[in-house]
Formats: C-alpha cells, sequence, structure tokens
DNA sequence: TTTATAGTGAACCACATGGTTCAGCAAGAG
DNA sequence: CTCTTGCTGAACCATGTGGTTCACTATAAA
C-alpha cells in the first residue's frame, strides 16, 4: 500500500526530537535553513537533511526565495499519523472493554 | 528530556508497517512470537526483534510462559504520541486560524 | 566587478535497522 | 531419557540515519 509507506515517512520523521522542534518553530512562522539551524546550533547541510526529511513526509513544504529556502509548515500529512492512531486506539479500547468477557469466556482460547 | 526520547522511541516503533500490523494483530488478542511471524513469513528471530522494539516503547509486554513468549499490547504509551500529535495540531490550527492577521499585520516580518 | 552570504552536493563517519542463518537451550511429549 | 518445538543469541549483511567538513554555486551588496 502506498499508504502504509505515507505513514512510514510520517512516522519515521517525528522520531526525532530536533524534527519535532522544527516543526513547533515553523509552527510560529515561515524560516529559512540558516534560522532553523540556528538554535541548534548545527551546520546548514546538517538541518536541510532534517528539512528534506520533513518535507519527504509532506510535514513541511519549501520553496527556493532568493538565495534563501523558506520553510513552512505542510498541510494534512499528521491527519494521516492521527488517524492511525485513533484507529488503533479504538481497537485497543474496544478490547479493554471487553476484558471481562474475554476472561470469562475466551480463557480456553487465550494464545 | 527522558519525555523525548519516549516519543522517539514510540514514533519509531510506530514508523513500520510490520509493527504497526502486529500491534492491530495483538488488538485481538495475546500471541507467541511463532504466532506472529508467521503470517509474514518471517524468521523467529526477526519477529522478536521487532516486538523488542515495540516493548522498548512500551507498546507492548511479554512474559516468557513455558518454552513460548506471550505477547500483549502496552498500555498507555501511546496515548504520549497521540497527545504531542494534539499539540502540535493545536499550535498549527491556531496559526491556520490566524493567517489573514498573519498577512495583513507582520507582512514586513514574514521571514 | 568584487566580495560576502545562504544554501547545496559529495564524501565520509559511526551507529542503528531490518532482515537472515546457524547453533544452542529449555520445556513439553512420548 | 530422548526427541521435538519455541525461542534466543551471536554473527553477519545491506541499507539508512544523523551528523560532519570541504568545495562549489548563486544571489545580494558594496
Amino acid at each position: 500500500m502506498v499508504q502504509q509507506e505515507v505513514l512510514d515517512r510520517t512516522f519515521a520523521a517525528l522520531a526525532d526530537a530536533t524534527r519535532r522542534q522544527i516543526l513547533i518553530r515553523l509552527g510560529q512562522g515561515p524560516a529559512s535553513i540558516g534560522e532553523l539551524a540556528e538554535p541548534f546550533g548545527m551546520s546548514l547541510t546538517g538541518m536541510k537533511k532534517h528539512v528534506h526529511v520533513l518535507e519527504n513526509a509532506g510535514l513541511v513544504t519549501t520553496e527556493k526565495v532568493g538565495r534563501s529556502r523558506r520553510c513552512r509548515l505542510g498541510t494534512e500529512r499528521l491527519e494521516d499519523a492521527m488517524s492511525w492512531i485513533r484507529f488503533y486506539q479504538r481497537l485497543w479500547e474496544r478490547r479493554l472493554d471487553g476484558l471481562d468477557a474475554y476472561f470469562t469466556l475466551n480463557k480456553e482460547d487465550d494464545r
């Protein structure tokens, strides 16, 4: 499924504290690579890689403006991750709700 | 922050389609390593590694029963990921809500 | 036109990941 | 006790990740 790859990239992009902070920073408005790199004391090249990962996941969009690159928050990708978690949560809660029934009825099938 | 490491591990664990399917499978009840491995045609060793990643993230708990290992869904870790996404979403939506003000008031500060 | 600045790409590094095979070990069955 | 089964650990492999430095391009400024 292509949808699986989208989830892969989205969750992987979120699995890094630096990138999560970048997202929060961009929540306050667009920024250049240099402006993003500065608070982390990171090289421009390093920051560009992070931005590239976020861009690949659709969480950020960028655009070259003059000799600078303007990075902005992407739009809908996070909703994919969110809805998967919600789906899984529903599944999990349903299991908890049925725990007593599970133990009384399915004891022999508990594998 | 330790909390950041928890988020790192949780999102990283979710960033793999196989592991997401394992979680869904475990939503239907506990399973052994072999039972988890079978539908993927994967070696036991490979599956154990996946389970280990999920366990490290707190998404799954396991327990040795006889010569088999019983894997169950973990409890609260997913809520961490969920609440981070919600936090970020609020931030993002607030930015969208303020877009007009942003364009009219902060045009000169658009960097 | 010269020079400073912002980003880019290639090469490199150490380490993690996702998988395998093979050799064991421990528990249950006969 | 012996045999089978389920899991485990070590070793290995190819690829990805998070970071660097260095050389380069392209734009903006003087």
